[in-house]
DNA sequence: CCATTAATTTAGT
DNA sequence: ACTAAATTAATGG
């Protein structure tokens, strides 16, 4: 009986499970079945930089992922879920500006135009993000053109649409934005003709900056002339045509 | 732990 | 603004 040889066995077993513990953890980005578009163009040691620079968080339904004026230390990617992005105005009235999906970053925008995040976002479902750290992120951009080349396409892809749809709402009646918001959900955000609205009427509202009693009364209608069949929160799209037809002339 | 009730939020008029 | 309905939190067993 040697004492001093089990405890070395021990220490040994130890130290190799700690070891394989740490590698899959320094690993975890690579075989990450989230990972974004951008991310997958990088090399093997830029991943391993961003799997010890990075760090999973889980947010319930309801909770806010990020509060504007915060400072961008870290860039949030959303792995699951989807999340509203909004501008708390002075008053109470908040502002939606989109959703999110998964899949994509949440404040690139601020990222590379100012130290401090402009949007807010909260989770409309459970929500899992990635932290990176925002120095590592930028290495990358600078070290690796095709990363920066994906993060490039995805902001100017969110401006332009984002850019459409505010220039749209401003010249559309309320029935062509109540429209526009469906088709937005069907087409863009769950890509189906039936989906659940993520939200209430009031942040329905909120979306397409008219009043919640406005938005309850076109989805009603809406609703009467068969052209979506919506209860509570679980919508269904009729009569796309229509609706599109409808998004159009405002 | 579950059930009942109280309180808050939401939808429609 | 007001009411009804629904969802969530709190209470007591």
């Amino acid at each position: 009986m040697n004492l001093a040889a089990d405890f070395k066995e021990i220490d040994t077993k130890l130290y190799r499970y700690m070891l394989k513990e740490l590698t899959q953890k320094d690993n975890k980005c690579h075989d990450c079945k989230d990972i974004s578009c951008a991310a997958a163009v990088l090399n093997s040691n830029q991943l391993d930089l961003v799997s010890s620079n990075s760090q999973e968080s889980l947010f319930k339904k309801g909770e806010v992922i990020l509060n504007e004026g915060s400072l961008t230390s870290h860039i949030i990617y959303l792995k699951a879920g989807i999340a509203k992005e909004y501008i708390k105005g002075t008053g109470e009235k908040e502002r939606i500006l989109r959703l999110v999906k998964k899949h994509s970053y949440l404040g690139l925008p601020s990222l590379f135009g100012d130290r401090i995040n402009h949007y807010s976002y909260s989770a409309l479902e459970d929500c899992k993000v990635c932290y990176i750290d925002i120095n590592v992120f930028n290495g990358l951009v600078r070290e690796n053109g095709n990363f920066a080349y994906e993060i490039l396409v995805s902001t100017s892809r969110d401006s332009l649409s984002n850019i459409n749809r505010f220039i749209h709402r401003s010249q559309k009646k309320i029935f062509g934005r109540v429209a526009e918001a469906i088709l937005y959900f069907a087409k863009i955000i769950y890509e189906s003709d039936e989906f659940e609205l993520p939200f209430s009427r009031q942040e329905f509202a909120d979306l397409i900056d008219v009043s919640r009693e406005s938005a309850t009364r076109v989805l009603l209608k809406f609703n009467s002339e068969g052209i979506i069949q919506i209860k509570d929160r679980s919508l269904l799209v009729v009569n796309m045509d229509l609706l599109e037809q409808i998004s159009r002339k405002g």
